[in-house]
RNA sequence: UGCCCGAUGGUGUAACGGUAGCACAAGUGACUCUGAAUCACUUUGUCAUGGUUCAAAUCCAUGUCGGGCAGCCA
């Protein structure tokens, strides 16, 4: 059998360019960085889309080009909305996603490894170096957690503040907003070091409730950035952390904790979506405001996924799930990196469409048909060919005895000589797909018909005599007449009829559910205006008993599937050996669909 | 409203002052034991107006349109 990543096909020769690359190029160019340092830093909210999967690839790409490393972090600073299963699938996606590519870029810490201190004289400084799978077992390796230097932030922290570039705010949330909005200082912004000390400490003692204090930096209250209008960088949370446990009740917010862990990891490229641009000046502020040692990082940004016929954001996906719309979130109709996967889409050919989409600062609407291109150039390589009948319709081969079985060649994959060949039983009574036969057929149609011929795929041209209905006018069998010389290879093998079909034999064929996909939205933008759900596509999924050709008994999870004429599948999760289920990933491009309402 | 960012065929992108190219999509034809794949060909574009320059998609100015931010979310 072949190896199920055998001819693979991937863009890995073209280097992709961007305007990040470019700067990431220049700065090799002058030395500028002993190493290039990335990482992908998710928040353990949700599960990973295929939004992220353009960032992994950029921020793993990038490590992988520039011979650098990439850190898997979890930005876990905000404990009510994270969750433990969440670092659990974000793990296991992000190593599907880069398996075989940039895995050995991945950057982990040792177990249970904390920042170390690098610099004693007065003001704190932190380090944490990351290991590759190249210098450690992964076993004994785990990501980096943003929670993971919570003592070093709060050093960080009290840095600020003795510098006089951060105060406690006794302001409530709605008054803090009022004054941001009016440019207004604090009432407190002016009060001593000693003071905000003294209350800092007090809060990670948890001697006040929620909401009552904060700390925030003393930066410029009239900027026309918001951002720097004194922002909060610590409030009072008691809420335990899925990985801190208990241990704090004050948490760092994004913009104090992400800069930090990125200077403690050694992050030279801090690449994330543009939402964060306005951000930028805060993330710089902060870093310079501390005094550090060590070279510091940079944010750059760049446009995030949108895609079309599907929603993107972490509250719509989570929604679908919690009222049921989908199954879940491997749902193979959501764009969850779980669901592309289990819908039988492979990491290669998800890295293409990254590669093909490119990275600029223009928010744009990606066309499906970029992603869908991107999978079926590679299942077409990949899939081994199987005759499948999704919609069956009896034919019975009346010049064929009924206990004879002819066992006939086919060709695992025209793609791939290394695929070899397989065997398939003719016999008498065979099931055709029921769109290949029409009684009265449009224009330009070029299968079965009364009284016409077309050959079956690795067998006989037939001729259909005789049209069998019941007693309401349903079709219950065709009678055909085979022409045993137009077998492959046979002497009337080269005998050319317009159309060639797939097709099983009824008693040697097995069953198997066939779960037929579409996509889930039935407008470009469901989220464009108002409610998203109006939009769901009511057939998105079809379920039917089909007859498989007796070899996909053997089917094999790794593997990808083209059933003949039809699409690319792949055996679902919930596939049992006597109960096949398979997905449809995508159908094969049909020129006939378009062709054939023209008539 | 304030601040920030952006604008190249239908869509997504390249061109770094010097021939507007690529991919997808669409269309035509060839081939075909998959109406697939493959191959050949074709259609369609620099937001507008000024300026700088021998030369502008690119630099400058103004305008138009689009997006983002204004959570004790990230």
């Amino acid at each position: 059998m072949t190896e199920p990543n055998k001819n693979a096909v991937e863009n890995t020769t073209a280097t992709p360019s961007d305007f990040i690359r470019d700067i990431v190029t220049q700065h090799v160019a002058e030395k500028r960085y002993p190493l290039i340092h990335t990482r992908f830093p998710p928040e353990p909210n949700g599960y990973l889309h295929i939004g992220h999967a353009k960032s992994i690839c950029l921020n793993f790409g990038i490590a992988r080009e520039f011979g650098g490393v990439c850190n898997l972090r979890m930005d876990d600073t905000n404990p009510t909305k994270e969750d433990i299963e969440y670092v659990e699938s974000i793990q296991e996606d992000v190593n599907w996603l880069i398996s075989g590519w940039a895995n050995d870029r991945l950057g982990l810490k040792p177990k249970g490894k904390t920042p170390e201190v690098t610099n004693t004289n007065g003001s704190p400084d932190f380090i944490l170096p990351a290991t590759t799978n190249n210098d450690q077992p992964a076993s004994n390796s785990e990501p980096f957690y943003a929670s993971d230097y919570f003592n070093q932030l709060f050093e960080y922290a009290v840095a600020l503040i003795r510098k006089g570039k951060a105060f406690v705010c006794d302001l409530t949330p709605d008054e803090t907003d009022e004054y941001r909005r009016h440019a207004k200082e604090s009432p407190f912004r002016n009060r001593s070091v000693e003071e905000s000390l003294d209350l800092f400490a007090r809060m990670k003692a948890g001697e006040f409730p929620d909401g009552t204090r904060t700390l925030r930096a003393k930066i410029d209250v009239a900027s026309p950035n918001i951002w720097l209008r004194d922002p909060l960088i610590y409030r009072i949370r008691h809420a335990e952390h899925h990985h801190t446990g208990a241990q704090w009740c004050i948490y760092p917010m994004y913009d104090f904790a992400h800069c930090l862990s990125d200077y403690i990891e050694s992050i030279t490229h801090s690449i994330c979506t543009l939402e964060f641009e306005v951000h930028r000046p805060l993330y710089d502020w902060i870093l310079e405001s501390l005094g550090l040692s060590r070279l510091l990082p940079k944010q750059y940004e760049f446009a995030r996924l949108s895609l079309g016929y599907t929603v993107m954001s972490k509250r719509k996906l989570m929604q679908l799930v919690n009222e049921g719309l989908v199954t879940g979130w491997d749902d193979p109709r959501r764009p969850t990196i779980c669901g592309i996967r289990r819908r039988g889409v492979t990491p290669e050919a998800l890295r293409n469409f990254a590669y093909n989409i490119g990275i600029t600062k223009y928010n744009g609407l990606t066309d499906v048909a970029v992603l869908e291109h991107a999978i079926r150039e590679d299942l077409n390589k990949r899939a081994l060919r199987r005759l499948v009948v999704l919609r069956p319709i009896k034919v019975v081969i009346t010049n064929l005895d009924a206990g004879r079985t002819e066992e006939l060649d086919a060709v695992n994959n025209p793609e791939d000589e290394n695929a070899g060949k397989r065997k398939i039983p003719f016999s008498r009574e065979l099931y055709i797909e029921r769109d290949d036969f029409a009684e009265v057929p449009p224009p330009k149609y070029f299968r079965l018909r009364p009284g016409g011929e077309v050959r079956l795929k690795y067998a006989f041209i037939i001729k259909c005599d005789e049209v069998v209905k019941d007693a309401a006018g349903k079709i219950t069998e065709l009678r055909c007449t085979a022409d045993f010389e137009s077998k492959s290879g046979g002497a009337n093998a080269g005998r050319k009829v317009k159309g060639t079909i797939h097709w099983v034999s009824a008693t040697h064929s097995v069953e198997a559910e066939v779960r037929l996909y579409d996509r889930l939205f039935t407008v470009p933008e469901p989220d464009a205006e108002g409610d998203f759900k109006r939009h769901i596509n009511p057939h998105s999924l079809e379920v039917v008993a089909a007859r498989c050709e007796p070899s996909l008994k053997e089917a094999d999870p790794r593997m990808r599937y083209q059933f003949e004429r039809l699409a690319y599948f792949a055996l679902d999760k919930e596939s049992m050996p006597g109960k096949l289920v398979f997905n449809r990933t995508i159908t094969l491009k049909d020129n006939w669909a378009k062709e054939a309402p023209r008539s």
